[in-house]
DNA sequence: CGAGGGATTGAATTCATTCAATTCTTGTGG
DNA sequence: CCACAAGAATTGAATGAATTCAATCCCTCG
């Protein structure tokens, strides 16, 4: 197995995490516990050596032991389809949670690696339900990650098969600086981590058209792109370009079927 | 609020629900639980009058207070997008429950329809909370099935974003088939409980494209579909049409990015 | 039995892809 | 430290799959 750089040979640099001192705070996890249950839930949680671009957290196959969460830096998931075709899931940010969607089968069923220097607070999973027993909140905590991973997976599949190419990168680039912006960083200059092809691949599109579409928003002055550098100068118009209105219409419910 | 059939009014038929007795078994929530932990399970569950086509389960907007377990029949869940289309999120048949991407906000954000005269389950989600802590196991239940869902979405979106009409409505037809014949009834012929245009819409195509590969697909003599009749005649082919190979090829693991 | 929605079929159009060529970056070894 | 190789990104032209528009057909239900 030597084509997997230094996979699973991380040493535990630092097993008494503080959740209560991480500035990631209600973007997290343990957001809502209180001291007392944070310290409970550190002393199941490791830190260990920041992964490497290219570095595996698990991969496809790989028995469930833990969900990770990400601390700094970010990573990629994605499965290889039927066709032998890569399909990428997901790009997680920090205080986002990898690995959930093996919970239902004890096995991973993607592959997760990460994009840039990443550091991951692993939470062995057996351990946190036993955890999520003794602390309700800790329960009530996780079904809302999961329920919420549910509901951006449906966000991506309606971008997927309803919105134009264009509208799908607009999209991509606003959730992108939204995260960025709940996380304090700019929501108007950032760095992509990922490559075109990446983004490509995720918004089922093809390399080409993501790139035709990035210099069409740089001649509209909307926003540029030099190599991973992101600047947004219109913010309101690619909200726009993304279908995506601040006021939504008013529009009578009708009655279903 | 007159042009909501029927909805909140449902009169309680039956409040003393048996999980053990349901033919559902594996497939629903209660899986794996012990006949005292059911019995548990079956005091906070709900079964009210069936809901008729065209009546809503709940409504994006409404405070979540159930989760729904659907015991027969078939729903639909939609959301309307930015641009005042309609866009469906998923089908959803016996064993399945619904109203889980609700749970992240303590607030639906899909409306659910019955597609056909359909019986459910409700289950307040607070009190299954509560019955979650104490009973580990159905706490892991619950995790399970809201992983599943995650790993169903992302399915779909792989779906969406790579595959060709024709792929996409193969592996919706094969879908639908594996979870009919999950549940005992005939896996080569059933019935379509949605119409052409819920599937083109789910499927991110038009009614049209639809149209035109049932017609292709029956003159390969590969099924055929009679209004709302499917018979499936080859479904080696199906498979393969839809990009699903049973044996998967022998790929060698890349290393990540 | 007739009306109206659902489904099908055909023709023209279009958005995104594919193929192909070039430019730009980055990392590595001499 | 520079040169060069290899991957990443961009640009252009031709192609194609699916959509849109339009017309017709077919059920179903009142």
């Amino acid at each position: 197995m030597t084509f997997i750089k230094e996979y699973n040979f991380k040493k535990t640099l630092n097993t008494s995490i503080s959740c209560d001192k991480c500035r990631l705070g209600r973007l997290c996890l343990p957001d809502g516990l209180n001291k007392n249950q944070m310290s409970k839930l550190d002393k199941i949680i490791s830190r260990k050596k920041p992964y490497q671009r290219g570095d595996y957290l698990f991969r496809n196959g790989d028995i469930l032991h833990s969900v990770y969460a990400i601390h700094s830096g970010s990573i990629k998931t994605y499965s290889m389809q039927n066709d032998g075709k890569i399909q990428i899931n997901g790009f997680l940010l920090s205080g986002e949670i990898a690995g959930l969607e093996g919970i239902a089968n004890n096995c991973h069923s993607v592959d997760a690696v990460a994009l840039e220097t990443t550091s991951v607070c692993e939470i062995p999973f057996k351990q946190l339900e036993s955890l999520s027993v003794e602390i309700p909140k800790l329960q009530h905590q996780m079904f809302k990650v999961l329920s919420n991973e549910i509901k951006h997976e449906q966000t991506l599949a309606s971008l997927l098969g309803r919105k134009t190419a264009e509208q799908r990168l607009a999209a991509f680039l606003l959730s992108l600086s939204l995260r960025f912006e709940c996380r304090n960083f700019s929501a108007n200059t950032f760095n992509l981590s990922m490559s075109r092809s990446d983004i490509a691949n995720y918004l089922g599109l093809a390399v080409e058209t993501v790139s035709r579409i990035i210099t069409r928003l740089s001649d509209n002055k909307i926003l540029s792109v030099k190599r991973k550098m992101v600047s947004i100068y219109d913010k309101k118009k690619l909200y726009q370009m993304a279908g995506i209105i601040s006021q939504p219409p008013n529009v009578i419910r009708k009655t279903g079927t």
